[in-house]
RNA sequence: GGAGGGGUGGCCGAGUGGACUAAGGCACCAGACUGUAAAUCUGGCGGCUCACGCCUUCGAAGGUUCGAAUCCUUCCCCCUCCA
């Protein structure tokens, strides 16, 4: 019974809302390996780390000895999922679908237990239905119910659309539950709704309804809106080690402590010490920073990573060298050599426009000598390193 | 089916015949200050051109006009109320 006692401390950690956790201690008092699912849809083609604080708990239970279901919402993805939007999803592609599946599959045994993990795919069941399946699943709710949903009702009373099909997504995600006989499903804090259906369509197929777990969202770098590749602040699990210790180094004091409390190895104690340290002025902030930095690289580019992208960060920017590996193109001397142009070819300016307006503001570089000529060309043949902003560099080698 | 309101740059939002590449805000980029943090200040924020300048953009397509985001026609889309 102790066992069960701490396995149930271990899997309480982070989790926002439990429900219910008198029906987790009864199905852990069972001893059977769980079936614990997640879903994910394949819209992004990148796990990023709001991805890894589901992962990491579903890892949790992998390692408490129960099966994980990596559900791949490839059907409902095709619907979108409505949670948390104001704005109605645009639908995908098949062919995008798979490729992002794909990169799932690549990415995701990072953190999971490869042979503790059955993937699934809800095509796999959804597309046998016939309409008349899915008008009889819908037959199980109601719309007030489901306009008691928080970005629903909010969308309604803007007077901002709903389509119909987005109510059918909370029922078939619901659905897969049923399908997968799921005995826990996690999910981010927005999916409650979601994850709650589950429960209510168990319970009409006569299953034993699920529990329901809901983890908190990781909010993305600019500290606003929550991770998300759509908005353009994450850190992707990919992302080389340089730029995910330079990404973390860039987000503000504040939400540092969020990613102390849902990324990192350290327990929540360590955490609180830490956070009274640099408030008496103990540790610097920025050191407590780079710690989580590095602590994320190591996890996802072995051990040692991180130290090493500490030492190329401080190289970089406290001390305003150059970054070790610099992407090197290799030009005839048929490229554009007007500064203003090498800028855009190169990808250091999205056009010859903004590449000028850098110039004629001092943000660009040619071998560590700022130039602020718009009309400064470069003598070929020769080597330049040319730096647009604090940290973009590329080296161009004309023959 | 009927009546009314509306679609403006990444987002919000002014503008109802010329001074509109389109106010203002947010976001974003760069500079200063720093710890690549926050806050603050400064500049920028459609494209092409060394440049004079040219081209593209106010849901879509046509039209009126010397001139259209603004007027007209058709179409597409959204919202509200009634049925």
């Amino acid at each position: 019974m102790k066992e069960n006692e701490s396995a149930l401390n271990q899997i309480k950690r982070g989790v926002v809302e439990l429900i219910s956790e008198a029906e987790l201690v009864k199905k852990l008092a069972t001893g059977k390996s769980l079936r614990v699912k997640a879903g994910f849809d394949p819209t992004a083609p990148d796990l990023h780390l709001g991805h890894t604080v589901l992962l990491q708990k579903l890892r949790q239970f992998q390692d408490l000895g129960h099966q994980v279901i990596f559900l791949i919402g490839d059907y409902t993805a095709t619907i979108g999922d409505p949670s948390g939007r104001n704005e109605t999803r645009p639908a995908l592609s098949e062919e995008e679908i798979k490729k992002n599946v794909q990169t799932y599959q690549e990415q995701v045994f990072k953190i999971l237990d490869r042979g503790k993990t059955e993937v699934a795919y809800n095509s796999t069941w959804m597309k046998q239905k016939s309409a008349t399946d899915l008008i009889r699943l819908a037959s199980h709710y109601t719309m007030a119910r489901m306009l008691e949903r928080n970005d629903f009702e909010k969308r309604h009373q803007a007077g901002n659309p709903i389509a119909i099909h987005e109510f059918l997504y909370p029922l078939i995600q619901g659905y897969d539950s049923v399908e997968l006989k799921a005995d826990i499903e996690l999910g981010g804090n927005d999916q409650k709704f979601n994850l709650l259906m589950g429960r209510t369509l168990q319970k009409v197929f006569g299953q034993e309804p699920q529990v329901v777990m809901t983890m908190p969202l990781l909010l993305g770098t600019d500290g606003i809106q929550k991770m998300s590749k759509s908005y353009g602040n994450y850190i992707g699990v990919t992302d080389a080690p340089s730029d995910m210790f330079g990404k973390v180094m860039s987000i503000s004091d504040e939400l540092m402590w969020g990613y102390y409390e849902l990324l990192s190895g350290h327990s929540l104690a360590d955490i609180a010490v830490l956070k009274k340290q640099v408030g008496d002025g103990q540790v610097h902030p920025r050191a407590a920073k780079a710690g989580l930095a590095a602590e994320l690289v190591d996890r996802f580019h072995g051990a040692g990573a991180g130290a090493h992208a500490a030492e190329e960060f401080d190289h970089v920017f406290a001390h305003k060298g150059r970054p070790e590996q610099i992407e090197t193109l290799s030009w005839s001397a048929q490229h554009p050599t007007r500064l203003v142009e090498v800028l855009k070819e190169a990808g250091l300016a999205p056009s010859n426009a903004e590449g000028k307006r850098k110039v004629i503001e001092g943000a660009v570089k040619v071998n560590d000598q700022k130039v602020t000529d718009p009309n400064h060309v470069l003598a070929i043949p020769g080597q330049y390193t040319l730096q647009i902003g604090k940290r973009q560099f590329v080296r161009v080698d004309y023959r």
